[in-house]
DNA sequence: AAACAGTTTTGCACCACAAGACTAT
DNA sequence: GCATAGTCTTGTGGTGCAAAACTGT
């Protein structure tokens, strides 16, 4: 803990109606922060009241500015904090939080922002309209619309869509996940935090695990450009490769109301999109993290290791007072 | 601008074994 | 068709290593 805030309360604010869960957003019109269950049960039908996310980093204030390249909310105290702390994070472009109902209909924080981005992909995916698509990469270097800085978020989806096109697919299992995911992806991680070793984080290079299973087939657009094979190779770092290939030949025969119908379709599985690791089976993961390992590899469990193990986690609940996950 | 060396980043194989899927009776 | 037993296949995560990418000279 730092200095300074020894005196600051560090657990998260609890629901004021239910007071068991910690609270996620916080209600103006009632004045009141909630946990998502009491949000939901109580805004049902007072939809017109203006909530926002709890702050993410004391968990005790309510949001005022949403940082674009944290993705995260941040109350004022906080902002103030984390980006007055170097001059990298003071680089971090903010905008003032909008209420949840009004910026968060489709349950994605960034849509407001992408929504022109959103228009200029959707046009790129469908390739319909010839001059707009042949200006994609163009508008794409115009994302700094709406005031905000380079907006990641679009432009990577685009090379995500490629990779689709390309046959290469996300590890994604659309709707048999047994843990939960986090739904929102915020891109823009990868620009400005320094992870060592990101698990899945999305900084300009998606997982080129190639997985051709049907869940993932179904995950591909169903366009006309599903069929087409395109030679895709994987961009230089720090660039975005939009269609790099050969012009390809797409029918524009498709009627109003198939467009629009596509274009809905497509939103749907935008949505849908992850890019994190999906655990299908979390007893297998629950598993995997206890077992022994040499070298990050799996090793055998010896009786006389099951031995060990058993008496040392005796002794941890004898001497510590918790126990561990037993070992199987 | 090209070539080279050094550094950093990225992707992937490896391992054991429980759980799930499948087959036979 | 249903139940049970047996066999086969899948999926799980941390680490090391090779290759690719990047950076500096």
């Amino acid at each position: 803990m730092l200095e300074g805030q020894a005196t600051t309360p560090t657990w998260p604010r609890m629901c004021d109606t239910c007071r068991s869960v910690p609270s996620t957003v916080f209600c103006r019109s009632h004045t009141a922060f909630l946990c998502a269950t009491c949000d939901t049960r109580l805004h049902v039908s007072l939809t017109w009241h203006e909530r926002v996310w709890v702050c993410e980093a004391c968990e005790r204030a309510p949001a005022a500015f949403l940082c674009k390249a944290d993705a995260a909310s941040l109350c004022a105290s906080c902002d103030a904090d984390i980006h007055a702390a170097n001059p990298l994070a003071s680089r971090h472009h903010r905008v003032p939080i909008l209420p949840i109902a009004a910026a968060n209909n489709n349950n994605n924080d960034d849509d407001d922002v992408a929504d022109i981005d959103d228009e200029d992909e959707t046009a790129s995916w469908l390739l319909l309209n010839p001059i707009k698509s042949a200006t994609v990469p163009n508008t794409n270097n115009n994302n700094n619309n709406n005031g905000f800085l380079y907006n990641a978020a679009a432009t990577t989806d685009h090379y995500a869509q490629h990779q689709h096109f390309a046959g290469v697919s996300q590890k994604s299992y659309a709707g048999d996940s047994v843990v939960p995911v986090q739904q929102h992806q915020h891109f823009q991680l990868g620009l400005e935090f320094d992870n060592s070793k990101p698990a899945f984080s999305y900084n300009g290079s998606v997982s080129q695990s190639v997985s051709v299973s049907s869940m993932d087939i179904g995950v591909v657009p169903e366009s006309p450009m599903r069929d087409v094979s395109i030679a895709h190779t994987r961009p230089p770092k720090g660039t975005i490769d939009l269609f790099s290939g050969p012009p390809i030949q797409v029918p524009s025969h498709f009627s109003p109301m198939d467009r629009e119908a596509r274009v809905l379709r497509y939103r749907e599985k935008k949505k849908m999109r992850k890019f994190e690791k999906t655990i299908r089976y979390a007893s297998r993961k629950a598993y995997a993290e206890t077992r022994p390992r040499i070298k990050g590899r799996f090793a055998k469990r010896t009786d006389v290791e099951a031995e060990v193990d058993q008496m040392f986690s005796t002794t941890l609940i004898t001497e510590v007072g918790y126990g561990i996950v037993p070992s199987f």
